[in-house]
DNA sequence: ACCTGAACACCGTTCAAGT
DNA sequence: ACCTGAACACCGTTCAAGT
């Protein structure tokens, strides 16, 4: 790449970081290439997508929450794995407002930047929900989509200020139902 | 007021009625006014805010539900009423992409147009929960609140073309916890 | 190669001018 | 009183023109 392209797509990305954290997912891109201080053109040859350029920005944080996944399952029962990995996910959603509505959009969209980064954190899930369920402790009759779906929901519920203050114990609510500890 | 106004105004609801049937909560509020006929002046005079237009038109379908909630006090076991409402509300959402966002926007702010409307739906909902509490069916540790979000992320749940063949499967995940049936 | 910024087609909201 | 539609400040996306 050249050096002027080089120092354009660092600017880009070292802004975006910025106004995606403040203001979520659906960020002015505009917004964006005026703090960087390029045209729009040049944000759009770096990045064709806003999804090509939340996956850049996400992309190392998806990998350290799958690798997370494969770590907490060598060291913790299955039940309590799959728990702290829940708990881990929710987190990293907490602070990027609308990045799982975004990841839900690229589930079934192949084409999608988002698409892969998608279909690694559902395998990452997956793998931890199989085996609690093969220990008995969490409901058979959910996949790694349903999975998917109620992390997607609890995020929505994180960032729904009337509902914020009551998240965690929605997310213990809806995790005791994924535990198959309704009554706990 | 006036025969023209009046016009006006019957002419926006029924335009608005079917541009936020087909585009969700979210609609854009100038294709309304074009379709209608109307100036963008004209729209904004009947109907101040955005959720002052959804409000009118949601008005009804909110005090049947809220009207629906006593019937089936009456009429079925605790924890069948409770359930048989949140499908009724559910549904009720199906058919109208975006509506429980708007609804959890305005839960806080009572100088929404929807917060009346809110309110009262939550109220009719907590209700039944307590009822269900009370005879024991229904976890303790949930309030209307958390009952109000619940519905919210399940009917967000629905509006996600990714999810939405899963979302009756996960309408019963979350419902069991709400019984206190996680286990079924 | 790469960049810029205007152009285009949208949006919500306001308001001067008309009847 | 009430209505209209242009104006303003945004947005995402594209593309001719520049270096």
């Amino acid at each position: 790449m050249r050096a002027d392209a080089q120092k354009n797509y660092d600017q880009i990305l070292g802004v975006a970081r910025e106004v995606f954290a403040a203001d979520g997912a659906e960020a002015s891109l505009r917004d964006i290439a005026r703090k960087a201080e390029v045209g729009m053109g040049t944000l759009y040859r770096h990045f064709p997508t806003r999804e090509a350029l939340l996956e850049v920005i996400l992309r190392e944080r998806f990998e350290a929450l799958a690798a997370g996944a494969d770590a907490l399952a060598e060291a913790q029962q299955p039940d309590q794995a799959l728990l702290a990995w829940l708990r881990e996910i929710i987190a990293f959603t907490h602070q990027h407002s609308g990045v799982l509505g975004a990841m839900a959009a690229a589930i079934d969209a192949p084409e999608s930047a988002l698409h892969a980064s998608c279909v690694s954190l559902k395998a990452a899930g997956a793998r931890l929900l199989a085996r609690a369920q093969a220990a008995g402790t969490a409901r058979p009759d959910l996949d790694g989509v349903d999975l998917f779906a109620l992390i997607s929901a609890m995020a929505w519920l994180y960032d729904q200020p009337a509902f914020a203050p009551r998240a965690d114990h929605l997310f213990a609510v809806i995790t005791g139902a994924v535990m198959g500890q309704g009554r706990a």
